[in-house]
DNA sequence: CTTGACTCCGTAGTCGACTACGGAGATAAG
DNA sequence: CTTATCTCCGTAGTCGACTACGGAGTCAAG
């Protein structure tokens, strides 16, 4: 057992600590990315670390772009449902992953260049940035 | 001289090429981040590899979840304007972009590790995947 | 035992990013 | 020259992801 039952929260210190909203937690339950803890009989629900790391991981997922739907396949995984289907589905968001990677290295690569040659321009005025995304990418809708 | 001129495409086929939707193109021009050309009198606008290979790029970075906000500015960059404060947008950029890799490079190790692992689970229950999220991260909205 | 802050829960509104629609003009194929 | 297929341009609708609101219940401090 690894689970850290610790730090009971309430919702609204949980958001706090995740720098979201209570709305936007409450969100998240109805989408069902979040279980909604007991109510201990007309009382306050409350949340643990574990509910914490949770959001943290839904935000930074969402800063990268994979949407709410996307991040639910991968908290799917996380939760170890039937094992030959998660590993599959793992599988094509490790491929989409990669391909975020690369494409982020590219624009990182040109960047720096375009930030190190700035002001010392000699005489191409096309900068390189855009060049550099010309392969196609995955879509991976589903 | 770099630029490439060539293949004039009506809106339709520049729209088919970039596999998006003629709406889509007219949308981002409204926002200003594709300038329509020049209409010959009472004609049809035409367009070349240069406004398709931007439009590749703004499909690829929103893939990527940048803004279209964002898009701009980094489309501003790769127009060349004012050197210095292109220079400063690059850089926290760039540290934008090191920022979603190195986030999904943490995702990558731990999907690769849970599809390895997948059907050898021991007993380790809770799956490493949402932990390996846990910094904080920049949020750059500007 | 009151008061103020918070929770609960449902519904409605907003915002970014498209997506659809419709009528008038252009162009290309037959 | 007709007809089908665009283009053009404006306005309106949709969808995902929140965000706001409001009234009733709960809890903790004083």
């Amino acid at each position: 057992m690894s689970g850290s039952q610790n730090t009971s929260m309430t919702i609204g210190s949980l958001a706090k600590a995740a720098e979201i909203t209570v709305e936007t937690i409450r969100y998240y339950q109805r989408l069902g990315l979040m279980t909604e803890p007991e109510k201990p009989l007309g009382g306050i629900r409350r949340y643990d670390d574990d509910a914490l790391a949770r959001l943290r991981f839904i935000r930074r997922a969402r800063w990268l772009g994979f949407s709410l739907e996307e991040i639910g396949e991968l908290l799917k995984l996380e939760d170890g449902t039937h094992c030959d289907e998660a590993k599959a589905l793992g599988e094509r968001k490790l491929g989409n992953v990669r391909e975020k990677i690369h494409s982020l290295q590219r624009i990182e690569r040109v960047l720096d260049q375009l930030v190190e040659e700035c002001c010392t321009q000699k005489d191409n005025v096309t900068c390189p940035l855009i060049g550099s995304l010309h392969e196609g990418f995955e879509t991976d809708t589903q």
